[in-house]
DNA sequence: AGCGTGACGAACT
DNA sequence: TAGTTCGCCACGC
């Protein structure tokens, strides 16, 4: 498929627990660039998003930022929803909680 | 081989 | 507090 650096961004998608959420500033710490740009669009380029939880990214702002798949932001609301991370007015609740760290 | 693009981030006004 | 600007760097043309 693509590119090994786009495998490694998938493959730190997979690390995040389910229920929580990372940032993409965190998966580009994680993997050791600083062009967290970058790391946005190779999120971007994922096949599509079951297989890769890439709805548990968010922005370092909290907002929810972007999504491919299905409708969009409103799709990937509604998925984080079902995860048990309430989502109200476009910002994610308690995202110092929910928010994960690669350890 | 050079240039623009982009599911972001942080500083500035 | 909100809107803008500049910087990051891998990828595709």
């Amino acid at each position: 498929m693509g590119t090994v650096f786009q495998q490694k961004v998938w493959d730190a998608l997979r690390q995040i627990p389910r229920g929580r959420v990372t940032t993409y500033g965190e998966i580009a710490r994680y993997l050791g660039t600083e062009g967290v740009r970058t790391v946005g669009t190779a999120v971007g380029k994922n096949p599509d998003a079951p297989e890769v939880p890439c709805h548990r990214v968010v922005p370092s702002t909290g907002k929810i930022g972007n999504y491919s798949g299905g409708e969009g932001t409103p799709t990937k609301i509604a998925l984080l929803m079902e995860e048990g991370v309430k989502v109200v007015q476009g910002r994610v609740a308690d995202f110092d909680q929910k928010f994960w760290q690669y350890d």
